[in-house]
DNA sequence: ATTACTGCAAAGCATTTGCAGACTG
DNA sequence: CAGTCTGCAAATGCTTTGCAGTAAT
């Protein structure tokens, strides 16, 4: 079992639990739910409960160190390790997966955004379609 | 009272549920969530229950009569008459005002954006920052 | 030892669903 | 009249909260 000992983040007590969530953070391959994440803690012959997991995740967003996502139509937070880039994602409508999209076509139009009536501080752009092995063309 | 006879949404059964949401949606200067639209039915002296609501605006999405809009950080969707334009929508981090933008940075970049292992269909842009009376500059 | 954190149970809230009676065309 | 829609109640699913015991520094 890996660890997460070194690089723990500052200003964050260190218990099991959040050990946990930490170290199944670092080894998702995608944007993960509280239940998800309390299901890979189990894999690893830990456990959590979810009440705290949700605890946990709301402490890490405060902190920065993870990053919380909403997606459209979809009543479940995913979350994920904040690896500081600025990112967005696309959700395939058919299978729901969560695809991240590393460069922001936002970024250079955001200053022409801004209007007298509203001072934009950060965006989220959410694509959506159809992953590879769902497009039906 | 005004009326909505004119102009009915085709396909549509006329009934006086239907009538008060689509009256409420026409004279709302902003999106407003199904509980909204059932308070605007009752101060409009009429009545109807907040799953009905819910069950019209479904309907009334699927028909394009309405376009469902979910604000991120916010477990409330909301809705308004569908005016076939493409929109994009602010959010004040402050006073969660709702501000919309009738001109879309993103639209001549989409194309740029697709991707080998993504098709993309469409997207949702939703700026935040804070709104005239709240910006603390 | 003190303070913060967690397990657990229960509450909250937006939304959905089942069903019988009411209404529409 | 037949089929659809609504009121109502209850369920659902995600997330939050209260509290007492447990763990961390």
């Amino acid at each position: 079992m890996k660890e997460v000992q070194n690089d723990w983040p500052a200003g964050i007590k260190k218990t099991r639990q959040r050990e946990s969530v930490l170290l199944v953070l670092e080894h998702a391959e995608k944007p993960l739910s509280a239940t998800d994440i309390c299901s890979e803690i189990e894999k690893n012959g830990e456990s959590a409960w979810l009440s705290t997991v949700y605890r946990i995740l709301e402490l890490f967003v405060k902190k920065g160190v993870v990053v919380k996502i909403s997606v459209l139509n979809s009543d479940t937070a995913v979350y994920e390790l904040n690896r500081f880039q600025h990112k967005h994602y696309a959700v395939c409508l058919s299978c729901r997966k969560i695809v991240a999209m590393d460069n922001c076509p936002m970024e250079r139009f955001i200053p022409k955004i801004q209007d007298a009536d509203f001072h934009v501080l950060g965006h989220n752009l959410e694509l959506y379609g159809y992953c590879g092995n769902c497009d039906p063309k």
